[in-house]
DNA sequence: CTCTCTTGAGACACTTCTGTACCATCCCGG
DNA sequence: CCGGGATGGTACAGAAGTGTCTCAAGAGAG
């Protein structure tokens, strides 16, 4: 062990290729391994050195996005709050991270770790879905399959429209929680 | 001009590529361009004749797409339909072609003629979210960019599910319009 | 039957990406 | 100041995809 060396690689590198990676494949999941690098300000080697290949460094991100999500969820939960309040919280967590991992919605990461980690990630929603349920908040006669998926989906179309700026980013998680709760027809209940 | 010869190369290799293209690029949008070639049955050389490169056989693909959407969204055109309806409709009419075109969401076009084509079917849509409007199912304080990427959405989770299995093709088109208008949760007016 | 057109197969040159190796350089801690 | 580790640049070989070309075979029209 070093004694007082900072231990292992130093950051710097590995944390401006991750940052490197995570902006430009989010505008083109197709950049290659040179792309990043030269975004990284770094060199093509230095890429090689701190991840084997291309697999091993989008599996990284993935655990990254996963953990940071995780992380960015647990900080709204509220011990009592209402299961509504509780999707709105979320909805306001996770939208702005679509701007960092909206790449990941396309590469299809094979790694059985972060398939599973993701899978948890949904079987939580689904929770959420049954405690909006038994609030009476979401129908009965919907499929709990059919909620989740439209929440995943108002997370990413509304950092969508944030980010091209057709919708203001105050509105987003309001707009999502209504949207997917009460629909956009007028509302009965005020 | 051959005088009773069918005109042009028979038609069987191209929908053959066509088809296969398709098929193939739906499940896995980076197969290759011999991938595509040995689906459709068809020697690589043969492909090459029929289009040139990547880029033109995709945009002929997109161009097709736009047209079938196009015919089966006019079919459902029921003139003195409430608008409701004719969204009913639209999702009924849209939502089994995901099947057939999903990876287009994925490939990015640079196409002109086509962008443009896809951009009129969303102002055809945002023109039909004015008429939601004006008969009162879409809140006036709804972006009508927010409501037209929900639509958008809608159709693309919808097909989804249906594909995998977990929502019924007869309910989909349902529970796409009572999403949008209504929302998930008891529903309030009967 | 014969001619023409299309096709399949393969060869070829070219490009791009990838993974590895080597070496000079630089920075940091001791 | 010295030395080890990390880095950058570069060269190299291999893999894969792409686009073009040629040639022989097959099918259909006349």
């Amino acid at each position: 062990m070093r004694p007082a060396l900072k231990p292992g690689p130093r950051p710097t590198a590995r944390d401006a290729i991750i940052d490197a990676a995570i902006r430009l494949w989010s505008r083109n999941p197709g950049a290659t391994f040179s792309e990043v690098a030269l975004h990284a300000g770094v060199g093509r080697a230095t890429l090689h050195r701190h991840f084997r290949n291309r697999d091993e460094l989008l599996t990284v991100l993935a655990e990254i996005c996963i953990a940071e999500t995780n992380e960015a969820v647990a900080a709204t939960i509220v011990q009592g709050a209402s299961a509504c309040r509780q999707l709105q919280g979320m909805f306001e967590a996770v939208i702005p991270l679509g701007d960092r991992y909206s790449f990941l919605y396309r590469a299809d990461i094979g790694d059985d770790h972060t398939t599973a980690e993701y899978r948890r990630q949904l079987e939580r929603v689904a929770a959420l879905v049954g405690r909006l349920r038994s609030e009476g908040a979401v129908a009965a006669d919907v499929p709990t399959a059919w909620v989740v998926a439209q929440i995943d989906q108002l997370i990413w179309s509304a950092w969508n429209e944030v980010a091209s700026g057709r919708i203001a980013a105050a509105d987003a998680a309001n707009l999502a929680t209504r949207t997917l709760l009460h629909g956009l027809g007028k509302e009965e209940q005020p």
